[in-house]
DNA sequence: AACGATTGTGCAAACGATTGCATTACACAA
DNA sequence: TTGTGTAATGCAATCGTTTGCACAATCGTT
């Protein structure tokens, strides 16, 4: 490997030139910016990483911790996290949680150990006490998609408004008896969902019937269970909202199961917009959230917080989300 | 961040001491030992991998190379090489290369800077020049999924028999005419997958019928296409394999499309399994590659040839596939 | 003409680990 | 007693950078 010696020898000058003429924080005078800049050319000198890293205590490393790479939620976003790191020199280091605190404070400690600059996080639930005291040892981090309440970096999807969107086009198409079909409310988002379609509901004057919300489903067997439980029901519904896609797709195989239809019988609105859901049958109407362009948000404001001198006010991001209308709905 | 000399103070030896009986290789009194491992405990010391990674000229670091995390087939494997990664020690920096081969270098330059120690490799064509020059120069690599001819390290599915089996199963339904949806034959995959699909048919006594096997398609939209323009021709058709699920997902839309059914009227078979294929409608019968173990066993053997004082002889793991039979055959 | 500023450069000390070599202490044999 | 061998430890150099400090040269000011 050619070291920064090599090129100082080679342009007759000394280290901490080349160092300065590389960096230009420091004046060097022209000719010999110039006679650097050559022998760096030359001998195609590289900077060594690592050496840089150790001297200045950070490595120009992201940490990304998120629950699973194969939920497919999260490779938008990694794509939009990692071609913006890539633009500003860093590098991204993925770490699965399987949404396990310990595994998370294993990964979190092994990534201090080589440096790294920041993180970016996408596993947050309440009672993430190591989040907290990391956050307050100043340390930069910001949360993608999921957050927790308080005074945090993050960046989301405006997850209120596109519960209210979706909503609202359902009554639009007539609907009125509106299933939902929801996550924990634990989460964050998933509180902010349930806001929009009361929101929605209430101005049009239509009375939140509980029979017909299910909270607590995650993925798409729970959505098939509580399609089929609402349909063993008997309750009358010509629309599901279904706060994720996962969701929306076992609550379209239960309905197919049932002998009904999508959407000639019930109409079922997705959340998310997932690469594949467009080629499902029918292609799910959703609100699409855009984790590419919130991978690159929040990547550029971990940067930001990373090379600023004074840690600068926390803020939320948040993202508009848009319906993409399909044929899921009549 | 508590260093090496903390702890030689704290537990009143050098830190030469302090490395020794950390590390093992060389031998320290049993009494000096544990005191060194009552002060590192007391002090939750950690050892700064950037500066060992300086000295050591290693960084305990894995680069991978994929074309696009978006793409369906690369999560599985991701997750699989992270957890082997994690389980020795190593940190993954995944790389999106868009198949581009002047970021794949880019790419390669920056990690060797970050004294990479090694690569995993899912985006081999022939002419990948580079490649070559980095196998040469003896740097440890393993290709995964796709490989190209040559003497290297990789880890691959069993494509003909993954194929032949396929072909065989369609035959065993009964089904005679089967039309081949295939990638580019540049690529070793699809070649080892159309030879499977001739043996299969030759030994069944079929001729091959080049009028029903199409080659170059890549992704749903050309598989629609395909389908398509194998329909306009009325050719006669009972069953398609197509190579890859995408390109079975367009195939069945285009089916759908033309007013008939699948699997009634034309029976579809895909290949690799994607976590989505069984949400579809019909639930694609599918050729399931082990993805996750492929991953597994390509950092493993990374991780061997990096560990290793003399480069092992290159070696081809092959797994095999088997089939996932679901509803989209008849 | 003398003096302080300013600018450009080099020396050498760090960053936090590993390791070859030297040193010490001790045991044992001659 | 002396010498040799062995085991355990410490010293100091090293990996490839950055940067505080010192110094030299140049310039403008009084």
């Amino acid at each position: 490997m050619v070291t920064i010696k090599d090129v100082a020898k080679r342009a007759g000058v000394s280290t901490s030139t080349v160092s300065r003429a590389l960096s230009g924080n420091i004046p060097v005078s022209e000719e010999t910016k110039k006679k650097v800049m050559k022998a760096v050319k030359e001998l195609n000198y590289q900077p060594n990483v690592l050496a840089k890293g150790l001297k200045l205590g950070r490595s120009k490393t992201l940490g990304l911790l998120i629950p699973n790479v194969r939920d497919l939620v999260f490779p938008a976003a990694i794509r939009g996290i990692e071609d913006t790191a890539n633009k500003y020199g860093y590098t991204v280091v993925l770490c699965n949680t399987d949404e396990d605190i310990e595994r998370e404070k294993i990964y979190i400690n092994s990534l201090r150990r080589r440096l790294i600059d920041g993180f970016i996080i996408s596993t947050a639930r309440p009672g993430h006490k190591h989040l907290l005291e990391l956050n307050n040892e100043g340390f930069p981090m910001v949360f993608l998609i999921r957050r927790i309440k308080g005074n945090f970096d993050a960046v989301t999807a405006d997850n209120f408004q596109g519960a209210y969107d979706a909503t609202k086009y359902l009554l639009s198409r007539g609907l009125k008896n509106i299933a939902l079909v929801n996550g924990s409310l634990d989460i964050l988002l998933y509180r902010e969902r349930f806001k929009g379609y009361k929101k929605a509901l209430e101005e049009a004057n239509i009375p939140l019937n509980n029979d017909i919300v299910i909270h607590n489903v995650y993925g798409w067997e729970d959505g098939y269970k509580a399609m089929a439980t609402l349909l063993e029901q008997k309750l009358k519904v010509d629309a599901v909202f279904a706060t994720s896609d996962p969701k929306a797709i076992g609550v379209i195989r239960a309905i197919k199961d049932y002998g009904l239809s999508v959407p000639d019988d019930i109409s079922v609105m997705g959340f998310d917009d997932l690469d594949v859901v467009g080629l499902l049958d029918p292609p799910l109407t959703t609100v699409s959230q855009p984790f590419y362009n919130m991978g690159v948000a929040a990547c550029e404001m971990l940067i930001r917080i990373i090379e600023a001198k004074r840690r600068p006010k926390p803020m939320i991001k948040t993202l508009p989300c848009k319906l993409n209308i399909r044929s899921s709905v009549r």
